[in-house]
DNA sequence: TACTCAACTTAGAAACCACGTC
DNA sequence: GACGTGGTTTCTAAGTTGAGTA
């Protein structure tokens, strides 16, 4: 039930793609994939293509594998045929399974019928099997229209061997002799019969003929006068769906998707025109798939109004991540080494439950048990499992609007402020430490210093070999950083280039403290280029030294409690009372971005963007033009007012002036989104204003500026930061 | 002190979707 | 109505931290 979407959006995509674009695809899947291997997504496809490879099998040999099936099969043809009014039912005796096929040419709902022992086999033809074997019926039909046909037809209309054979026995048998006074008797029978037809009808007549409303004889009402009494019982509606039994289950890729009602309904309305030729027709099948998908949309809905929430103390809350991560090739980062393995399946049986002992513990799905039902209150997860590829624990945990992360985060934030408080003192003893005569302590001074002043992580030490080569402070190596007694005019200036975490690089120049500098030099003295640069230290000794002097405190701390006061201060700086909305906005993005440079929060740049920046560019030289314009056609409306005096021509003037001012207004704003824009190429402001600066401090710009809270922060952000909007005053300083 | 592991936060990419413009 | 664009949401990898253990 959870893997409704992403197969069927793969669908669609396949069908949304180019007609090349699809045949490349197609070719790549003809290539063969050892078995589990593939991602889910692949595997629909792999689907598809086991189809278009029977689909061609069949073309080539004129004759399916299904068709074949049943020529040998004649018995159960004929059974078929006998049990006609089974055949009606069998709307409720089928399974429907859906295949990515070729767009062009064949099905996509695909029909599987029972076998002899009334198992559901896959219909290895499917469409095309199937569809020929309806025509086989239909031929049949067709063959004893075609008899008839022939008898006045001219010949036109040939007879098969088989069909003259069974035609020549039907006249030999009707020459048979019949009993005579049974044959008077009857006909004397069918003589009474029709003469009573044929009054009844005459009478039929008659009194349909008094009934005619002969309106031609009547005068016609005036123009636009259609009736002047109209009575009737209203329209009969459809019948409401009859759903399909319990037994028979919708598949996809193999296996039973669970549909509602009316997704229900609206496959079996595919299903229904299989054989027409509606569905070959591209348009059509696309029109269907974005309809049907409507409905997929509400199935998803129904996901989650059913597993997307949780009673936590009685309270409704949202989860997170409720659905299990579907099986798939793993995308490690940068250059993981285990990039391309196979996650497995998660099955019921890995799954930990945690919940109350009261509550009512969730059903595993059915011919399924859990691996553990767990009653833990000292933890927020609701489920676990352990993933294959890196031996990790995967937790089901509350979405971040709930009380469990808000809390946490208010927290955070209240250590983070904790600091200010702090940092002095521990800024004045990390430079006394840099001339400490223990190394050790030299050393955690200078990561200190680091971890402070460019908010560099941590840095845990990692297993080599099992994850990406990245680092942090205290996992920086020799090679990682260069040392310039000068440079560009600054001295003692310290080059980082390394890749941190999800690989991505963080290349800096940063002039430092000449006795951070010389540390420096003696940390590296006779060291290789791989050998760590803080030799004596690690993040628990670090954080051990940070919870001695403040409570609470961490590396981390010094991460959230940089990008909020930054934030703070930069807002300050740049905001201008006097400046209009969208620069305000501006320089709160600004603001942002200088968090996040700190940061280094990076993005990859979009792949449109050099075409949007081109067209936006475009866009506001066009919008100069017409502002020259504009400003010539005032100019001379101006002229010609003054000339006539004319309040006419003075309100011309006016309404002139007002287009100018519009347009100059709306050059502002694109000239500001696309400096905006231009800056935030490479810069992702998201990840800073998600987790590490205070909204409060937001909530409190917004407030005093009357910036509508809405323009820096969206819906989910609302959410999650509920707490900070209600609680924070202008006055809020972090 | 070193190590492991559970629990949780932080992170960027991709998928999705709504909206504006033509 | 089609299309492009960019904001929003989802997904899950990759960190940090602290507790337990030897």
């Amino acid at each position: 039930m959870t893997q409704l979407s992403l197969p069927v959006e793969d669908l669609v995509s396949f069908h949304n793609l180019p007609e090349k674009a699809r045949d490349k695809k197609k070719k790549l899947k003809s290539e063969p994939k050892p078995e589990g291997k593939a991602k889910k997504k692949d595997k629909g496809k792999a689907a598809v293509q086991d189809g278009e490879t029977q689909r061609q099998r069949g073309k080539e040999n004129n004759m399916p594998v299904a068709e074949e099936r049943e020529i040998k099969s004649d018995k159960r043809k004929e059974k078929k045929k006998k049990d006609s009014k089974k055949k009606k039912e069998k709307n409720s005796s089928e399974h429907y399974e859906i295949q990515q096929q070729d767009p062009q040419t064949s099905s996509v709902i695909v029909k599987l019928e029972p076998d002899e022992d009334g198992d559901f086999a896959p219909a290895k033809k499917q469409s095309k099997g199937k569809k020929r074997a309806r025509q086989g019926e239909a031929g049949e039909l067709s063959k004893s229209k075609k008899v008839k046909l022939e008898e006045d037809a001219d010949g036109v209309e040939t007879e098969t061997k088989p069909q003259k054979k069974k035609k020549i026995k039907k006249e030999e048998g009707n020459k048979k002799p019949k009993k005579e006074e049974g044959a008077i008797k009857a006909k004397k029978k069918t003589q009474e019969e029709k003469e009573a037809a044929a009054a009844l009808k005459l009478k039929k007549k008659e009194e349909e003929e008094q009934m005619r409303w002969r309106w031609w004889e009547e005068e016609k009402y005036e123009d636009g006068i259609k009736w002047k009494f109209l009575e009737h019982e209203g329209p009969v509606f459809a019948p409401p769906y009859e759903p399909l039994p319990d037994s028979v289950k919708f598949y996809y890729d193999g296996k039973p998707l669970p549909l509602s009602l009316q997704a229900e309904e609206v496959a079996s309305f595919f299903a229904k025109m299989l054989d027409h030729e509606y569905t070959t027709k591209e348009i059509f099948r696309n029109n269907y798939f974005m309809d049907w998908r409507k409905k997929i949309k509400e199935e998803n809905e129904k996901l989650l109004q059913e597993y997307g929430y949780c009673s936590m103390d009685h309270h409704r809350e949202r989860i997170g991540n409720f659905k299990i991560e579907p099986p798939a090739l793993f995308r490690g980062r940068g250059d993981h080494p285990k990039q391309g393995m196979l996650k497995k399946r998660i099955l019921p049986e890995d799954i930990i439950i945690n919940c109350s002992k009261d509550s009512k513990i969730p059903e595993p799905p059915p011919g399924h048990k859990w691996k553990e039902v767990r009653h833990d209150n000292t933890v927020t997860w609701l489920a676990s499992w352990t993933e294959n590829v890196q031996g990790s624990v995967k937790y089901i945990m509350l979405n971040a609007n709930s009380k469990l992360k808000g809390e946490k985060d208010w927290e955070k934030y209240e250590v983070a402020r904790k600091l200010k408080h702090h940092v002095v003192t521990i800024r004045k003893t990390y430079r006394e430490n840099f001339k400490s005569k223990e190394m050790k302590v030299r050393q955690r001074a200078v990561a200190l210093y680091f971890i402070d002043k460019l908010a560099l992580r941590a840095g845990n030490e990692k297993e080599e070999g099992e994850t990406a080569d990245t680092v942090g402070c205290c996992s920086l190596r020799v090679e990682h950083i260069k040392l310039y007694p000068e440079l560009d005019g600054d001295k003692y200036v310290v080059e980082f280039d390394f890749l941190g975490k999800d690989s991505i690089r963080y290349y800096n120049k940063v002039p430092v403290e000449k006795q951070v500098f010389k540390n420096l030099q003696l940390f590296m003295e006779n060291k290789q280029e791989g050998d760590d640069l803080f030799d004596r230290l690690s993040t628990p000794l670090l954080n051990k030294h940070l919870q001695s002097l403040m409570e609470g405190l961490t590396a981390k701390v010094f991460r959230t409690y940089n990008a909020s006061i930054t934030l703070q201060q930069q807002l300050q700086e740049l905001t201008d009372p006097e400046e209009s909305m969208p620069s305000k906005i501006l320089s709160y993005n600004r603001a942002n971005r200088a968090v996040a440079i700190l940061c280094n929060h990076q993005r990859a740049p979009p792949k449109t963007f050099d075409q949007s920046m081109a067209n936006l560019k475009s866009k506001i030289d066009a919008k100069k033009e017409q502002i020259l314009l504009a400003k010539k056609e005032l100019k001379e409306a101006k002229k010609e007012a003054k000339e006539k005096e004319s309040e006419k021509l003075n309100k011309v003037v006016e309404s002139k002036k007002r287009g100018v001012q519009r347009a100059e207004e709306q050059l502002m704003r694109m000239e500001v989104q696309a400096t905006d824009r231009e800056e935030n190429k490479q810069i992702a402001l998201s990840t800073s204003k998600l987790n590490y600066l205070d909204p409060r401090i937001s909530v409190a710009w917004c407030k005093k500026w009357t910036v509508g809270l809405e323009k820096i922060y969206n819906k989910t952000y609302r959410d999650k930061f509920a707490w900070a909007v209600d609680m924070t005053e202008t006055d809020f300083i972090f």
